[in-house]
DNA sequence: TCAAATTTTGAAACCGATTTCATAATTTTT
DNA sequence: AAAAATTATGAAATCGGTTTCAAAATTTGA
């Protein structure tokens, strides 16, 4: 037997012989209700088994005490990492999320977006999807001051709004110049669609190290791919065939790095000594490669903490949004097999 | 210069000289409505930037068209693709989603669900942490008669309610046959916490398979696992120490799979050679290790999609819950190098 | 002890859409 | 053309908390 009715403040507030208005306050911790009030309200409550009405709620108040979230794609430890830390600040102040991933798609991250305007979402956190040029689809949240907040993929043309992300000019540097000391003096860079910030700004950083160390650039040593796994094995078996080979191999994310390691380890292609692999994101398959991928960290819980912490004081009048911020963090080189050409024992 | 105020089936009756009441039902396609006030009611609509505000919707019908789903971890190839599968189906019918993540902890698990409850969600998607044992949690939705549908990870013990699953037992059984075609004599199988149901039937399904072909079952050649990543390293480098050394390895998912091979490798065993290996699930990194891995596919965007599918029809009336469904859809083993004793060809 | 200050409480309006029931407008029947 | 049937619209109640404003109850001060 289902019980289908639901109990509300009035029941309370009956049973109690007091006004609905004091058992509100009494469950929102309202300074101006006794103790001894408060206490029976709760007890009742429980008793009853009371659960608020959020849409009753949030009609009167208005304010979802939600925050939206879109992401390319779910299934990247760094995004699933991002979230947990999302999920961990927002839960402690009381926030609710609603996540949903664009697929790498510009369109189905409209459709999100207008999804999360319906649903009103005091606040949006959102990373790019691979392809998103025009951002309009974010005009109705800035019109109607409801802060958006940018993570890893960003689009810093944006007038008014917070990015969080990392140094990728320096990071692609530093697996550059890693490269470069490690002896390599024809390196590749594969990477993604070079108007998404990531990709542009190690791109720099590519660059800017080959300048460094006198090397020249060419611009056919760069390869731009969709990054999806069918392009990948083609990209690692056209490097094989490349004549001559290159010794060095700069790539956009760990997957990528992984199966190009593989296509050109099938035709006999030896890692790191014929060619030497830099990966990105630290993801778990640069662990469990043979030999394992050189690659660069970034924290992804301490982000997604970051990014909701500060979507959060905003909210909350804390922080005031006043002028552009972006926020830059750590992210490190780990160097590992894979690029390593004199095994310091 | 934001527009702070909203507006509501007032703004437009008012503009329309028409009641909020017909405006409701233009608006939600109401047959009562003739079709030139409906089209001049969307006109206004359009041009006044209406939209339908969900908690006032929301709380005059009784229910939220919004799904909840709770998963054991979203970075993994599987948990996403059923995710796509699920957001593809809600979407079309007109549901939200709310996704969350037990992070394999079932006091979280706990938290997610009081949530979803808090949240009124009019239906509970579920694939269960890995130590949940007690179920009490969804006790509230199955009180209110709230739908819940649990797949891959399910409790069958469960009275009333539906599950979507492969059948664990069978590819548990085709999983160990294929190692002991390949001539394994000697067959470990590592997996999680028996009492998921997932675990268990692999297990059952090896059991069958050693007695069909006349082998004996040690239960220490069962090692039951967190089934993280620190101790895939550890279990990999023990198997590695043991004496004799297996011949083949049942391992109960793609990951760990491939860091006991990496962890093997590098104690110089070869790998199929030594010890044939096969994995489950099919992840991205079953294809890019070395050898590449056997493992046990199942459609997660399918299975997804199958879940949502009939949770929709069950809240839409189409199909009464009665009894409890099982569901069980295909998987199959993908071999791959890793477990190829005579290589054909 | 009585007035002033402070703390608690309640009545009623409100948030915005939906829906019942009655009425007005239109169409069909005879 | 009048009556009957059908279709379209509106008034008002409703969903369940929140909040303003005023009043009641209690405490403090002199």
């Amino acid at each position: 037997m289902k019980d289908t009715r639901e109990v509300t403040i009035y029941d309370i507030a009956r049973q109690l012989h007091i006004s609905p208005a004091t058992v509100s306050r009494g469950l929102n911790n309202h300074p101006a209700v006794s103790k001894k009030t408060r206490q029976k309200i709760l007890e009742v409550a429980q008793a009853l088994g009371y659960r608020s009405n959020t849409f009753a709620s949030n009609l009167r108040r208005q304010h979802t005490n939600t925050l939206g979230v879109i992401v390319p794609k779910l299934n990247s430890h760094f995004v699933s990492s991002v979230l947990a830390g999302i999920e961990k600040v927002a839960n402690e102040a009381g926030y609710n999320l609603i996540i949903s991933q664009s697929l790498e798609s510009a369109q189905k991250e409209v459709a999100n977006a207008n999804t999360m305007f319906k649903s009103r979402v005091d606040g949006l956190i959102v990373s790019l999807a691979f392809d998103t040029q025009d951002l309009s689809h974010f005009n109705p949240f800035f019109k109607k001051g409801i802060p958006v907040i940018f993570f890893d993929r960003v689009e810093q043309s944006l007038p008014s709004s917070t990015h969080i992300i990392i140094d990728n000019e320096k990071a692609g540097y530093q697996a550059t110049e890693h490269l470069i000391q490690q002896g390599c003096r024809h390196i590749l860079h594969i990477t993604g669609n070079l108007t998404r910030n990531v990709y542009a700004d190690r791109l720099k950083g590519y660059q800017e190290a080959l300048k460094a160390y006198g090397l020249p650039f060419h611009e056919t040593d760069v390869i731009v791919s969709m990054l999806d796994e069918k392009s990948a094995w083609e990209t690692g078996r056209q490097i094989a065939n490349m004549h001559p080979l290159p010794d060095g191999l700069f790539v956009a994310n760990d997957t990528f790095a992984a199966i190009c390691m593989q296509a050109l380890k099938e035709k006999g292609i030896r890692v790191p000594d014929d060619i030497a692999i830099v990966g990105f994101n630290d993801d778990l398959v640069s662990r469990v490669v043979e030999p394992p991928l050189t690659t660069v960290h970034y924290p992804g819980q301490e982000m997604g903490e970051l990014v909701a912490r500060h979507l959060i004081n905003h909210l909350q009048g804390t922080v005031p949004l006043t002028h552009t911020h972006t926020i830059i963090i750590h992210s490190e080189l780990i160097v590992r097999q894979s690029s390593l050409r004199n095994p310091q024992r």
